[in-house]
DNA sequence: ATGACGGTAGCATACCGA
């Protein structure tokens, strides 16, 4: 089972792109985030020609996320079950490949940064912390409930200075702060596996490079999006790589693809 | 390296991202 996260930053201009690492890669299952685009605008049809059935949970502008299945797929959950949410960030789907069913969720975690304009203010990165609380409380209840799961996405959390090009940088950064680190580490002590970094412990993976000149060239990036395994699925990890090919590519979005290959069941 | 880029909404420029 091939699974892949993608932050798009939106599908509608990105289309082309992810069509093209589709009919290359062919993986079972693409998570997807920052669609920017509501229900009624999302490609359907394009990816239908590829065979993939896509689930989405959309909005206007912002946000959005969306999950794309080669195999039968049902909506579990819109947004966090245990959260009150304005944005789209969250899509938990069940998957179903050969008899067996996975569980699958697309996120995309707040960023939590002030706006440029007002930067004493904390209300964003609050919503991070009190989003992240609400998913840390889910997924502890998946582990208990499920037992084939994967959490993949777009999580806005730097979590070591191994995973960042220059942590003086970030210091204080809502991506670099304790409160999100620490949050992130509750979910690998508590059960959740990082894919990338359980396989290699001491590669830098990056998965986001800023659009200004020279990030991507001079290889300033950050490693922010991440696919976590359950304790069973871990057991069958057969590979983790980041396709910084992609990344290169004519009109790319700032992110990278992410993709995790388990054993069949 | 607090924005130079880029998307969306919608028509000029504000807001958002990380």
């Amino acid at each position: 089972m091939k699974i892949a996260t993608l932050n798009i930053n939106s599908v509608n201009a990105r289309i082309n792109n992810i069509c093209t690492w589709l009919k290359q890669n062919n993986p079972d299952i693409l998570l997807l985030q920052e669609i920017k685009t509501e229900f009624n605008n999302f490609p359907f049809f394009d990816f239908q020609m590829l065979g993939y059935e896509a689930k989405v949970l959309g909005q206007k502008s912002y946000n959005g996320v969306a999950v794309l299945s080669r195999h039968p797929v049902e909506i579990v959950s819109e947004n966090l079950p245990n959260f009150e949410d304005d944005s789209a960030r969250y899509l938990e789907c069940l998957v179903t490949i050969n008899n067996a069913k996975y569980t699958v969720a697309s996120l995309y975690l707040p960023n939590g940064n002030p706006p440029y304009n007002n930067p004493t203010d904390t209300s964003k990165f609050e919503y991070k912390l009190k989003w992240m609380d609400s998913f840390l409380q889910h997924a502890a209840n998946l582990l208990h409930n499920r037992k084939d799961v994967i959490l993949g996405g777009d999580f806005n959390v730097i979590l070591t200075p191994q995973d960042v090009y220059n942590p003086e940088i970030f210091k204080g950064d809502a991506l670099y702060r304790p409160e999100v680190q620490n949050r992130l580490k509750y979910l690998f002590r508590t059960g959740w596996y990082d894919t990338f970094r359980t396989l290699y412990p001491e590669r830098s993976g990056y998965t986001f490079w800023d659009y200004n000149a020279g990030s991507f060239q001079n290889d300033l990036g950050l490693r922010i999006d991440y696919i976590l395994s359950s304790p069973a699925m871990t057991d069958c990890l057969k590979s983790c790589a980041i396709d910084k090919a992609f990344r290169a590519g004519e009109k790319a979005s700032d992110h990278t693809v992410l993709t995790a290959e388990f054993e069949d069941r």
